[in-house]
DNA sequence: ACCATGCACGCACGG
DNA sequence: CCTTCAAGCG
DNA sequence: CCGTGCGTGCATCGCTTGAAG
């Protein structure tokens, strides 16, 4: 394979100029690796950067790392780059900042504080009849009734200004390249100094030269297009004025599956703002599942069920998945009995199918419910460990460790990972089913044992979405390979495996590993807690569902308060669960 | 694994 | 005066 | 009562600083 190890890419923090160094490591990683999804602006751009003297490249950088475009040249001040009127010649000369731009009223209020809008805006204030006193906030309103302000230089919105305002213009260019070599816009260049500082570490997957996120520039366009329309819409602009901006889904599956979560979102806002007719064409074209079912849910509150009915039975038809069908179900029988029909019995129990030993405990509190219960519980000789989903999760990224780090082309591209780029996609068992295979082996051999503890103590804090090194201490590990049977642990990373995405939360909030108990009693057992007043999600309840029907120890506490401060007497006492046949069977 | 995700909590509805 | 929050930073 | 839906709050390095109220 033509794959290089992974040159350290941070740089020291002793370097007065480490975030530009950070800079063009970015720069030059993407001219070598996606030349040809630059235009001949960018190119000739970065050429330009080069060139520049190394106090403006620093300038640029700080400026690209802060908040906005916009920046106060009194507050750009930085010991490293000296004169910053200086390093801002080159830049001015080139167009990257402009020196006197153009401000609204929003921007405007970003920029200076309260004292200063005061001054600037001493007619507003007067005219409104403001009170001298009053917040930003209300100053903001204020000016923002007013139709059309204009924007205007900060000259012009305050002559008297003391300071100056420039902005970046270049800003669209740099989160292209930041995006094009993260592959997202979630991470920034701080991603670098967390990692010299070792708060963060990453595993070094060995990268082909070829790795990259993205094979053409219309699809980092398109990227990029879809935030900026998530940004405006967090920025309180209309769904009505942003759908209309959505562009026809693209081919690109991981990219469409990103539109349609914008069009979910833009959705929800529009049926915030009582919208429900464009939240439903929203839904209806984002077509994952959750606006499949929140389509439902405004036809259901229209009280269109015919509609509602049909699409329910089509959605059931359409692979759904289990957390889906899950409110298919619930909803089903509601629209049925809305049109008239009779709805059985048998209907409703089928769904519940298993049912967990469940009880309630009187406790003194309240307190942490999941700490109370776990420490009521708690024997010396079987701990009770609050792990939630950190336990299964992490034995599983432990075990199918080469798995998820496997160097496929495309699932990584850049030193700072914490797992797969298709880690939730379709193909991505497929992709590596004989690794998976392998890894499942060990679980019937018995040597998983031994490679889940090498690999814990071997990739110690090293990020991965599945361990969490704080919660899973060679203590639990040790503990929970000696209770937990590894035919349940295939089972289970079975399911995990079924549907990463859906099934990797959901885990009981306590474990208790009994391991002294006798031979044939279960060594473990896993306790959801439920507070006074809370009830279990979907996704804890199909877990449960599917601990009970692999009859893997799984119970339901309950908690209330003790009303009297008496803690010696915690009562135990059985309630009387639904009964399934299936339960009273096994 | 992104102002997100996973969890608990609290209120409201309708049966 | 306090306290609270976001930004900047390494 | 029950089962539901739905909105909310909480938390992500940890420190310093400046603005707001
Ligand atoms: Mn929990
Ligand atoms: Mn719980």
């Amino acid at each position: 394979m033509n794959s290089a190890p992974v040159a350290p890419a941070t740089a020291s923090l002793d370097d007065p100029f480490y975030y530009l160094t950070n800079f063009r490591y970015v720069v030059s990683w993407v001219n070598a690796r996606h030349h040809d999804l630059l235009s001949a602006t960018e190119r000739d751009a970065i050429g330009h950067f080069e060139t520049l003297p190394q106090a403006s490249q620093a300038l640029l950088v700080r400026m690209v790392m802060r908040k906005g475009e916009l920046f106060r040249l009194d507050k750009l001040s930085y010991a490293e780059i000296g004169d910053t009127e200086q390093a801002l010649v080159p830049l001015v000369a080139l167009g990257w900042v402009d020196r006197a731009p153009q401000l609204t009223s929003r921007e405007l209020f970003r920029l200076l504080r309260l004292s200063e809008l005061r001054q600037a805006l001493a007619d507003e204030i007067a005219n409104a009849g403001l009170a001298r006193n009053s917040t930003k906030a209300a100053l903001q309103a204020a000016v923002e009734e007013k139709p059309l302000q204009a924007p205007a230089p900060l000259q012009q919105w305050w002559p008297a200004a003391t300071t100056q305002v420039v902005r970046l213009t270049v800003m669209a260019f740099c989160d292209r390249l930041r995006l094009m070599f993260f592959g997202n816009l979630r991470q920034d260049w701080a991603e670098f100094v967390l990692t010299e500082l070792g708060l963060q570490r990453f595993e070094q997957v060995p990268l082909t030269a070829e790795s990259r996120a993205f094979q053409s520039r219309e699809e980092v366009t398109t990227y990029l297009t879809l935030h900026r329309l998530r940004e405006r819409l967090d920025d309180g602009e209309l769904p009505q004025t942003l759908s209309t901006q959505v562009l026809p889904a693209s081919s690109n599956r991981w990219l469409a599956s990103r539109r349609a979560r914008l069009l979910l979102t833009m959705g929800r806002e529009a049926e915030r703002g009582g919208d429900s007719e464009l939240a439903l064409t929203l839904y209806a074209d984002a077509n994952n599942s959750d606006a499949r079912i929140r389509r439902l849910r405004v036809l259901e509150r229209l009280g269109r069920y015919s509609d509602a009915y049909k699409l329910t039975i089509s959605a059931l038809d359409a692979q759904p998945h289990e957390g889906e069908i899950q409110a298919l179900m619930r909803l089903l029988p509601r629209l049925a009995r809305k049109l008239g029909q009779k709805v059985e019995r048998s209907d409703r129990a089928e769904q519940q199918a298993a049912q967990a030993l469940t009880y309630v405990l009187h406790l003194p509190g309240p307190q942490p419910v999941e700490r109370a219960v776990a420490e009521a519980l708690a024997t010396p000789t079987a701990p009770v460990y609050y792990v939630e989903n950190s336990l299964l999760t992490g034995l599983f990224g432990l075990l199918f460790w080469p798995v998820i780090f496997k160097p496929l082309p495309g699932a990584f591209f850049h030193p700072f990972h914490s797992g797969p780029a298709d880690l939730y996609r379709e193909d991505f068992v497929p992709q590596r089913q004989a690794d998976i295979n392998a890894c499942l082996a060990q679980l019937d051999d018995g040597r998983y044992k031994e490679t889940i503890l090498r690999t814990w103590h071997a990739k110690q804090g090293i990020a991965s979405p599945f361990v969490h090194w704080g919660i899973v201490s060679e203590e639990l590990l040790a503990l929970a390979l000696k209770c937990l049977p590894p035919a349940h642990l295939r089972a289970c990373f079975m399911r995990l495996l079924d549907d990463l995405k859906h099934n990797r939360a959901g885990l009981p909030d306590l474990i208790q590993l009994m391991p002294d108990a006798p031979p044939r009693e279960p060594r473990y057992k896993m306790i959801e807690v439920k507070g006074p007043g809370d009830r279990l999600q979907d996704n804890q309840r199909r877990w449960i569902d599917f601990f009970c029907r692999h009859s893997m120890p799984v119970e339901v506490c309950h908690v209330r308060w003790q009303p009297a401060p008496e803690p010696e007497e915690i009562k135990k006492e059985e309630s009387k669960q639904k009964k399934s046949k299936q339960e009273d069977a096994e």
